[in-house]
DNA sequence: TTCATTTAATAACAAATGTTATCGCCTGCC
DNA sequence: GGCAGGCGATAACATTTGTTATTAAATGAA
């Protein structure tokens, strides 16, 4: 699972295998609740096979913020830096084949890595990203309907639209359902 | 204008003056633009007073995403940092004093300040913090009305409604100037 | 397989939001 | 003080989106 990673990280093959063994795999099926809403995150995940999505409950409606896939780490990113009680639920999708790490190995290893420039600017770097993500996401909320938020989706991110079922995608577009429907079929008369 | 954050900082006095002589007050009337779109920036704004919004056209609609007031930085954050041509446009909204430093000088001081573990983990912080704040604005995208939107800016930032013209505060909240106007005429009747 | 459950499409109607236009009030400027 | 332009409220109408209900298809478990 990791070996493809091997060579983007500096570090001696003793220290990457004490990284590697701190990692445990895990197999389970679909509708699996990884992190409860309300618990302290305390796994981050990795996907090896399968997908996950994010999450909450709002005046009893399921509403997703965010799906990931293969080779994409996972957390209730608030919950396991700062150990609040997470805003979110995390579950899986598909039936997924994951690796899991605790937060104390992540801050023992997070500890020794900082000292290694090209790791910790590769990390901010990573923190940027994330920032960049949600505020590319934000921005379509203001600035276009749902119909081309769903165009958008099926351009740039089409494992969405091939492998999670509608009403996910629907929340996550903020939009109904049915409306949801509409656009589709609004995309296919054309 | 920096002396009320002196002792927030673990450096020689020596350094600090270092620091802040960087730094490059002007004053500007309202409307002003700090950066144009397509611009790579070059400057962060520290606002001493006024306030400052961020906004971006799309097709040919001017539509805000941010709003900054005193004592806050500002720059176009993937600009700034990747050196890409900006998405989008700065400009004061009050007449405003500002202090501006070059981004060479932002660069120097990092490299050096990173070496002190307390200002890096600080630095880092204020990374998630940015990470966070559009996560929370986004999800009242997905869970919320225009009306509950507004509501919650009342009351989270009551800046925003009180110096700001209504035709900002509505695309921010993305509707129209009309539907703003509507939304508040609702809460005045109750 | 068969049956129950989940998921998606559609229709009819209701509510929310956008569009365009008009009016009045300020504010800044001469 | 008077005027122009920016700003905000409102109305009438158009469009988009939500709600509820129904049906059909797909899926999963026994």
């Amino acid at each position: 699972m990791f070996d493809k990673f091997r060579n983007n990280f500096p570090l001696t093959d003793e220290k990457w295998n004490e990284y590697i063994g701190c990692f445990n795999r895990i197999e389970v099926p679909a509708k699996t609740t990884l992190l409860e809403e309300g618990e302290i995150s305390k796994k981050l995940f990795v996907i090896e096979k399968g997908c996950i999505r994010v999450w909450f409950n709002h005046n009893g409606k399921d509403l997703t913020s965010q799906f990931f896939f293969e080779n994409q780490s996972v957390s209730s990113i608030e919950s396991f830096i700062k150990k609040f009680p997470s805003p979110v639920f995390i579950e899986t999708i598909e039936p997924s084949i994951l690796w899991w790490i605790h937060k104390e190995d992540v801050d023992t290893i997070l500890e020794e890595v900082k000292e290694i420039p090209e790791l910790r600017d590769r990390l901010i770097d990573m923190l940027f990203q994330r920032t960049f993500d949600y505020m590319k996401h934000f921005f379509s909320f203001i600035k276009d309907t749902p119909a081309q938020r769903y165009q958008s989706l099926i351009e740039e991110k089409p494992q969405i639209v091939q492998r999670v079922p509608q009403h996910y995608i629907a929340s996550y577009l903020g939009v109904t359902t049915v409306h949801l429907s509409r656009i589709k079929s609004k995309l296919l008369q054309k």
